[in-house]
DNA sequence: AAGTTTGGACAACTTGGTTGACTACTTTGG
DNA sequence: CCAAAGTAGTCAACCAAGTTGTCCAAACTT
C-alpha cells in the first residue's frame, strides 16, 4: 500500500482533474483551485487580503494578486473597511456566488460518485478521519490549503 | 464538514510540513517532495526520465531537471539502457537508498502518530478507501503525483 | 506624541514548470 | 528492407505563480 501522502496527493489530483474536465465541458472558464478556495472562504466570512493569504497559506502579495484577478473578472469586489481606512473587505458578487454554487454542485456529484465507488460509510470514515487528524495536529488554526510541491 | 478536496489538501500540507520540519531537525537537507517520490519510484523499478515524468505527472523536461539535480547531488546515477541506445536508466545510489530509508522511517513515525490520533482502524479505512477510489477512477494507470494548484 | 505594528501596493527576482525545436535512435508497415 | 512515423533526451525561450524587499499610510501601544 502506498504511503499516506502519496495516496492523498494522487486522490487530490484525480479529483481535481475530473473537476477541471467537467467545468470545461460545461464551457465555464476553469479558474484555479486557489480561486475556488477563496470563494468558499468568502462565503463564510468577510475577509481582507491578508486573511485570504493566511487561509491559502501564501504571502499577502500572492493573495492580493488572486484577489485582483477575481475582481477584474467580476467575481468579487472590494469595499472599504468600516473602521480601518487602510483595509478593504473582499466580498463575493452575484457572479461569484453563482460560480460557487455551480462548482459546489459539481463537487457534490464527484463526492457522490466517490461514495458509490468506495461505499458511503467508507467515505464518511475517510472524511471524519482526516478532519480528526487536522484537529489533532493543528487545533483550531488550519494549515494552509496550498499543497507544497 | 469541509469538502473532500479541501480535507485532502490540508492533510497533505500538514503532513508535509511536519515531515519537512523533522528532516531539518535531523540536519538533513530537505529535498522537495518530487525528489522523494522519485526515490520511491526508483526503488521499485528501473526507470527512464520519461517514466519518471509520467509518474510525477510532469513533462519529460521537468523530470529531466529533477533527475539531473539528484544526479548532481549523488543520489542517483545514470546508466546506459541495455537495448535502447537513446535511453538511460536512472538508478539509486547507496546515498539515495540511505536517504530513502531515513525518510521512510520518518514517514512511518508520522503515520504511527496519525494512527494514534485517529485510531489505527480508521487510518486503515482511510488508506483503503483512497486506494480503492484511485483504482476505480483510474484503473491501473495512476494519476500524476503532482497536486495541481 | 513617539515608536511599533499592520494592510496594502509596487518592483525585482526565483522557482519550477511549460511549449517548441532538434538530434539520434527505434519501431512499424508496405 | 527501407521509408515513415514515433520516441528518449537535450537545449532554449518563455511563463505562471510564487517569493523577498521596500515603502506608505493608517492603526495600535505605551
Amino acid at each position: 500500500m502506498e504511503p499516506v501522502p502519496v495516496l492523498l496527493a494522487m486522490t487530490y489530483r484525480a479529483l481535481g482533474d475530473q473537476f477541471h474536465d467537467r467545468l470545461r465541458q460545461i464551457g465555464l472558464e476553469p479558474l484555479r483551485p486557489a480561486h475556488g478556495y477563496v470563494f468558499r472562504f468568502l462565503e463564510e466570512k468577510r475577509a481582507t487580503t491578508v486573511d485570504i493569504g493566511q487561509h491559502l497559506g501564501v504571502t499577502k502579495q500572492a493573495a492580493a494578486k488572486i484577489a485582483n484577478e477575481l475582481d477584474e473578472w467580476g467575481y468579487v469586489l472590494k469595499e472599504p473597511h468600516p473602521t480601518d481606512k487602510r483595509a478593504q473587505y473582499v466580498t463575493l458578487t452575484t457572479k461569484g456566488r453563482d460560480y460557487l454554487k455551480l462548482a459546489d454542485n459539481l463537487w457534490s456529484d464527484l463526492e457522490a460518485e466517490m461514495a458509490e465507488a468506495i461505499g458511503a460509510d467508507t467515505l464518511a470514515t475517510v472524511k471524519q478521519g482526516l478532519a480528526a487528524y487536522l484537529r489533532h495536529v493543528r487545533g483550531e488554526d488550519r494549515p494552509g490549503l496550498r499543497p507544497i510541491w
